[in-house]
DNA sequence: TATAAGTATGGAGTATAGTCCATGGTCAAG
DNA sequence: CTTGACCATGGACTATACTCCATACTTATA
C-alpha cells in the first residue's frame, strides 16, 4: 500500500510517518510507480512495526530507543534465539515500569484507605510502597 | 530544608526544581533568609510531591497534566471526599497505563512462547491483546 | 572582613517529536 | 491531454522539557 491508505491504517498523519521514515524506524520498500523519487511501498508487517512504535512510545521509549530496539530485533530476525533475546530484555524493562505503576497504584489505594479509616498516624509515604 | 539539599533529596538538578517551581509544580515557601529575594524553603511534602512528579512523567503525564491534577489535589485538601475523588479519579488513569502495560507485556510473551513451540499458525497479533 | 559557596531571576540555548508548507514530479479519470 | 488527487523532498516552525549562562544578592567560613 502506499503512505496515505497506511496513513489511514496505524492512524497517523502522513507527515508523522514521513518523520519515522527520515528517523530510520519505517523502512518501506520503493515502488516502481513515482518515476524519480519513487514512491513508497508499505506492507502489513510496517503497520505492525507502526503500531509496536506508538505502544512502546506510551510506555515512555524515546524514538532513539525504539529504534535501537527494532534494529536489534531485526538484525537477529533469522535466529529464534536472537528473537528471544530481543523480547526477553523488552519485557524485563516492561515488568521494571509495571513495578513502578504498580506501587504508585498501592500507595494511591493506601492513602484512600487511611483517609477513609479517619487518618491514623501518619499518613502512608510513597516510599515504603517504591521498594 | 533549603534548594541544594532538596535536589539531593529528590536527585534532581537543581535547575530542574527552579523549572518546576516556575512551571507551578512545586510552591516552597520562603525562608526569612535571602533578604530581597528570599531563599526557598523545601518541607518533607514537597519531596513527596517531587517523587510523585517523575513517577508521573514515567507514566506518560506531561507536565501541564501533572500540574493540573497537583493543583486539584491540593485544592480540595481540606474535604476528605474531595480527596478520595481526585486520588479516586487518578487511581483510574493509572489502572488504564496499567492495562495497555499489561496488554503489551501478554504480547511479548505470547510471542515468546510462540517462538519457543516452533512457530505453530500464525504469528500473535498485537491486535489480539489490546482489547 | 575578604572570599568562597549558596541562592534568585531572567534569558538564551538544546533535544525530542512532531507539524506545516512550498515546490515539483506522477498518476488516473474524464 | 488536461486537471485534480497523490507522492517526494527540503526546510521552516512549534511545543515540551529541560539545561546553561550572566548577573547580582546573601550567607558561612577562615
Amino acid at each position: 500500500m502506499l503512505i496515505s491508505e497506511f496513513a489511514k491504517a496505524v492512524e497517523l498523519p502522513v507527515d508523522t510517518i514521513r518523520f519515522y521514515i527520515t528517523k530510520g524506524l519505517l523502512k518501506p520498500e520503493r515502488s516502481l510507480k513515482g518515476g524519480s523519487n519513487p514512491y513508497q511501498q508499505f506492507s502489513a508487517e510496517d503497520v505492525t512495526t507502526a503500531k509496536m512504535i506508538r505502544l512502546q512510545q506510551t510506555l515512555g521509549y524515546s524514538l532513539a530507543e525504539i529504534r535501537a530496539l527494532n534494529d536489534e530485533y531485526r538484525a537477529g530476525k533469522h535466529s529464534s534465539e536472537r528473537t528471544i533475546e530481543v523480547l526477553q530484555s523488552q519485557i524485563e524493562r516492561l515488568q521494571q515500569r509495571k513495578a513502578a505503576l504498580d506501587a504508585a497504584l498501592a500507595f494511591l489505594v493506601g492513602k484512600v484507605d487511611w483517609i477513609k479509616s479517619g487518618k491514623p498516624g501518619d499518613s502512608p509515604r510513597l516510599e515504603d510502597y517504591e521498594a
